[in-house]
DNA sequence: CCAAAAGTGTTGGTCGTACACCCATGT
DNA sequence: ACATGGGTGTACGACCAACACTTTTGG
């Protein structure tokens, strides 16, 4: 009980970069912040840890809390505590890892008083502390998570077209991929439940719906199976 | 200035799982803790994070003191914050990665009061705190992040014989590799120099010696050159 | 009938894997 | 001479990359 308290304590904040995926453009959710420092910027949705709660836990509240999301996959990213990245003093920060689908949550979402929206990784708007370092690392590790994990499928609604996710890692992965070599290789893996309907309201062809099997997928794991591109 | 101070505060430590490799027997480093909590215990070299340094700076500090240890590979790890992982109290600590040569360490080492000693990571003592999952999660990172970059020389001495880096990748990996394909792969990358020296004091036919290329590996990097296995 | 996207196979090259023998050195 | 590890090449199969046309549907 002693000597924990000898010392004087950083604070600790988590911040989550929460992903979405809207057609073909990667969304971060970001929130205005209303007080100082850096009142009226935008930043990465956060806050203060709880004494009595875990770190995964307090990211999750406080996304519910400033955005009303609740994501389908969230992850510890890194710890951010390079004295001076909060003008208020010591603060460390516990960045998570989020992907949602957009489908479940209306583009544009807010939902309290703050303001809260989605905007284009590629062309975000100066963001509160170093908070652009925090998004540069969330995406080098969407990037190199989404080829040997299937947790791409977070960021489609649940019934989707083969287009659709070779869209989703060509936005991710910023090249370019063969349609005939895409398909062959994510239906060979046997992980798509390939559904008997069609995709509605298009003006061409309607494109067949896949669904992924997430019972599978960990079967295949459990027997030494690796997801891979 | 105002609300960062409304809220109690975790107290915040960094620990740190620092691996050597002996022959071929993968070691970490442990400390015998003197005060309670976990008196007498074994544990992961660290301590409290002070007010004005980085994480990072806090890990080689604590390595540092505690082990006489200057890792040639230093990473964040992951942050753990469960609360009661520490019978103190709220205690959060971000935990470090770190690899060094265990030539450049005497086998045992040991520094000032404290007592330290190296490990088989498959035959540790029972550890103090959430220890035993921290040292966990840093063998999957090791696994995983040694077949993708060349991490693993931080663990040989500066020259070497492509059989001790086959025992390396065998020790970490846990399976066996086979010789020729090993030094055809490794060759073919063109990351080794090959010396015009050969192992002393070995009772048969001496290896050939060679030396890691770190400046070569940053050119063929920057070229898009992906290290693998 | 036109526009738009869906859907579908083959081939050549590269890379991974499996595999066994002779050589150099020290005792 | 023997024991110990050092060093070397080939053949087969799997996987990857490149590539173009026909089909379906709505307007």
């Amino acid at each position: 009980m002693s000597y924990t308290y000898e010392y004087p304590r950083p604070a600790l904040t988590v911040d989550c970069v929460v992903f979405g995926l809207d057609d073909d453009d990667l969304k971060v959710l970001l929130i205005r912040r209303g007080v100082e420092p850096f009142a009226g910027r935008w930043a990465l949705p956060g806050g203060f840890v709880r004494m009595e709660e875990s770190l995964d836990d307090a990211a999750r509240r406080e996304l519910e809390e400033e955005s009303g999301v609740r994501p389908g996959h969230l992850e510890q990213l890194y710890t951010f505590g390079t004295p001076g990245r909060d003008p208020r003093g010591r603060v460390v920060t516990v960045a998570y890892f989020a992907l949602v689908k957009l489908s479940d949550h209306v583009p544009h979402a807010s939902t309290d008083a703050r303001e809260a929206a989605w905007f284009s990784v590629w062309d975000t708007p100066k963001l509160a502390f170093d908070h652009a370092d925090v998004l540069g690392t969330a995406l080098q590790r969407l990037k190199g998570k989404v080829r040997y994990q299937p947790i791409g499928f977070e960021l489609l609604p649940p019934k989707f077209t083969l287009t659709q996710l070779q869209r989703l890692y060509e936005v991710v992965l910023e090249r370019e991929l063969d349609k005939r070599n895409f398909r062959k290789k994510i239906l060979a893996m046997d992980l798509l439940e390939e559904l008997d309907e069609v995709e509605q309201d298009v003006s061409h062809r309607a494109a067949r719906l896949y669904r992924f099997d997430h019972k599978k997928y960990k079967q295949l794991e459990k027997a030494g199976f690796n997801f891979e591109l």
